[in-house]
RNA sequence: GGGCCCGUAGCUCAAACGGAUAGAGCAUCGGAUUUCUAAUCCGAGGGUUGCAGGUUCGAUUCCUGCCGGGCCUACCA
């Protein structure tokens, strides 16, 4: 609702601009007053205005707030400071519609979204940076769902690549396991643990002898070609890895729909189809001479240089095709980016893969697979969740789609870019790390999984789930242990992902357990706990939670309530809870989850407040019962709606 | 060397296109409970927004320079 005030308001001022002024503004900046006394929207426009009509700002404010007429839905403009406008809506009438849910029409841009995120190397356990990627594209995706767009969720496999390749050797060089105890050990509980360490192992055994190397080429390239005993054995494994992301990231209510594969964009050729575009348009260029002579390279996204592709310095290209003829990996990705927007010509084999508890399937690509599947891919915009380390290579993906011709689909690729988690040097020192003097120093020490030294995902929920058990286990005896547990599990998960939601992406979260694992102040337990105390008053009434009974106050009854001081201190909750939709907007605008997570936790404090302050049961007032019944309805349906875009539920009790 | 990001309270972070008195949480100190559950609420202290210039009616926000930190800059992914 408020989203749809502000939008008219928004219209009626250019319309006023251009009628009196002949003037017309682009963007009409609209603000909220500092507090909720002076109104709901602010607009500084008059102090824009000032040069262009060599008026004093005030002077102009009192023009527009003179001339510009009745606005549906609004009470009044005021002048306000040294040329503020300040618009107030019709209180009665926004708390009426906000009271029945009323959802205004909304336009959709055309076509379906793809979101791709976690894509995790299917070699070791899931570590928290791997996380917060997942929480925040599941999220995104949540957001994208929310304002009525159809989304498909991907999560790309790099399952013949490096890093799959080292932990195979890990298993046939340096355990020198066979097949069958492979398979034995693939079938234990965690199989992504051993691999976490295995994967370490190796990482150090390369450091000890550089002719240990040999064996990663060799295993490398029997993985990549496929149809081999080393290949069937890395498929084996990192399948079984990818299983277990997959349970691991269910844990947090996080599904994917399809699996694409490095395999198959090899085994399908995929890359052959995008060569011959990508030679015929002239984006790439086969160096003859240099470092790099032999190669096929492009420019390098953010090359200075405005040389033609020919002239480029080494510096400035990017080698997408190795002089021994294979391409590297920005090379499959332009390629699979090109099948994403249906600009490539081909598609991959589908067949089920995973099926979630709650029965959706998560497909899986394949050579030649079902016939009957949905349809993924070629779709209007994409989203890919990857860390800011990838920007380069991310805009050289855009670059050639761009040097190919496709501006429509470079222009609707986002890189949803967000920093690293890494540890505290507290952290890693309880985990038992030994530090350098140097790491001591620092803010913050960077994961790495090479090196088996990170928080493990799976860990870091059980730690959670445990730590919650022990307040509901003391809170909720009545209760039996497996409802015990489904609670603790809930607020864990809450718990988990508002954290990784709360920082803005470009911020680094020097990971802390004591921070992580906190239920107090601006947590997803405080936002949770408010709807249970919430849901508490009606259970308690015997009334029903959704507020039908109350939403039955008369726009007369609003307004008498809304006046006052009382009044503000209330209406300013309705207001707060008006916004879920607007907020929601401004995420998916700027691919910023945190601002919900902001409006969340500031809705849950305002209502937490209120719920301190006017005892709703108590009250002897029928007619204001209900007014205060009918606020705890909105407010409790706003903050289950904003949990829920940010996969967080609500438990029965805490 | 070049490119990108960051620097705000003791700590961890906010502040949408430049806007009204820079806000939260944690920590510290002081209060509130026979109540719709205290995983809560109220109050207090705590700031030269890294430094220096510039643009502007107005700068944490934009521009320039400097200081400090991080990431990228492989015929790895």
């Amino acid at each position: 609702m408020y989203r749809h005030l502000e939008r008219r308001l928004a219209q009626h001022v250019r319309d006023f601009l251009r009628r009196t002024y002949d003037l017309d503004l682009p963007r009409i900046v609209i603000e909220q007053p500092p507090t909720v006394e002076l109104g709901e929207y602010a607009l500084p426009l008059a102090f824009e205005l000032a040069k262009k009509l060599r008026k004093a700002p005030r002077k102009i404010a009192e023009e527009i707030v003179a001339g510009i007429g009745p606005i549906e839905g609004f009470e009044k403009l005021e002048l306000a400071g040294a040329g503020y406008i300040n618009a107030r809506v019709k209180r009665a009438d926004l708390a009426a519609a906000l009271a029945e849910d009323a959802k205004p029409p909304v336009q959709l841009p055309e076509g379906k979204v793809l979101v791709e995120h976690s894509s995790i190397n299917p070699n070791k356990a899931a570590h928290i940076g791997h996380l917060r990627n997942a929480i925040l594209g599941d999220t995104f995706v949540r957001l994208l769902q929310f304002a009525g767009r159809e989304v498909d969720v991907q999560n790309y496999i790099d399952n013949t690549g490096v890093q799959v390749a080292d932990v195979i050797v890990g298993f046939l060089h340096l355990e020198k396991k066979s097949r069958a105890e492979i398979e034995e050990l693939v079938r234990a509980p965690r199989f992504d643990y051993y691999c976490w360490d295995l994967y370490a192992r190796v990482s150090q055994w390369y450091e000890q002898d550089k002719q240990n190397l040999q064996a990663r080429t060799e295993t490398l390239h029997a993985v990549e070609a496929g149809g081999n005993e080393t290949a069937s054995v890395a498929d084996l494994v990192s399948t079984a890895v990818l299983r277990r992301h997959l349970e691991t990231m269910d844990r947090l209510d996080i599904e994917y729909d399809f699996l694409p594969r490095e395999s198959e964009i090899l085994h399908l050729h995929f890359w052959d189809a995008a060569f011959t575009k990508l030679k015929a348009g002239g984006v790439l260029f086969l160096e003859t001479k240099g470092k790099n002579k032999g190669c096929w390279v492009m420019r390098r996204a953010g090359a200075v240089s405005t040389a033609d592709t020919a002239e480029l310095a080494e510096e400035d290209q990017k080698v997408i095709v190795r002089s021994n003829g294979t391409v590297g990996y920005v090379g499959k990705d332009i390629a699979y980016h090109m099948w994403k927007f249906g600009l490539l010509g081909r598609d991959f084999g589908y067949r089920k893969f995973y099926r979630y508890p709650n029965g959706h399937d998560c497909w899986v690509s394949t050579g030649t697979g079902a016939l009957d599947h949905p349809h993924f891919g070629d779709v209007s915009e994409i989203y890919n969740v990857i860390d800011a380390r990838q920007a380069e290579a991310q805009n050289t993906v855009i670059e050639a789609l761009r040097g190919l011709g496709y501006n429509e689909a470079a222009d609707h690729y986002t890189h949803f870019s967000y920093e690293m988690v890494a540890l505290t040097p507290r952290c890693a020192a309880e985990l038992g790390y030994e530090l350098s003097d140097d790491d001591k120093a620092r803010a913050w020490i960077e994961v790495s999984g090479r090196k088996g030294f990170g928080v493990k995902a799976d860990d870091l929920i059980d730690t959670l789930i445990a730590s919650a058990k022990k307040e509901v286990d003391a809170r909720h005896a009545q209760l039996s242990d497996a409802e015990r547990l489904q609670i603790s599990t809930q607020i864990a998960v809450g718990a988990l992902r508002y954290f990784m939601l709360k920082f803005t992406k470009s911020s680094v979260i020097a990971f802390d357990f004591k921070e992580a694992l906190s239920f107090e102040g601006e947590t997803g337990p405080y936002a949770q706990y408010a709807v249970v105390r919430a849901t508490n008053i009606f259970r308690k009434g015997g009334l029903d939670p959704g507020g039908g009974d109350a939403a039955s106050v008369s726009t007369a009854e609003f307004e008498r309530y809304f006046s006052g001081e009382t009044g503000n201190e209330i209406w300013e909750l309705w207001l707060t809870a008006s916004k879920t939709s607007y907020i929601i907007d401004q995420c998916i605008a700027t691919a910023e989850p945190a601002y919900l997570a902001k409006h969340a936790f500031q809705l849950a404090q305002l209502f937490n407040t209120f719920y301190h302050r006017y005892p709703i049961l108590a009250e002897a007032d029928e007619g204001r019962k209900k007014f205060l019944l009918a606020t705890v309805a909105v407010v409790r349906r706003e903050l289950v709606r904003a949990l829920a875009v940010m996969g967080i539920r609500i438990p029965p009790v805490m």
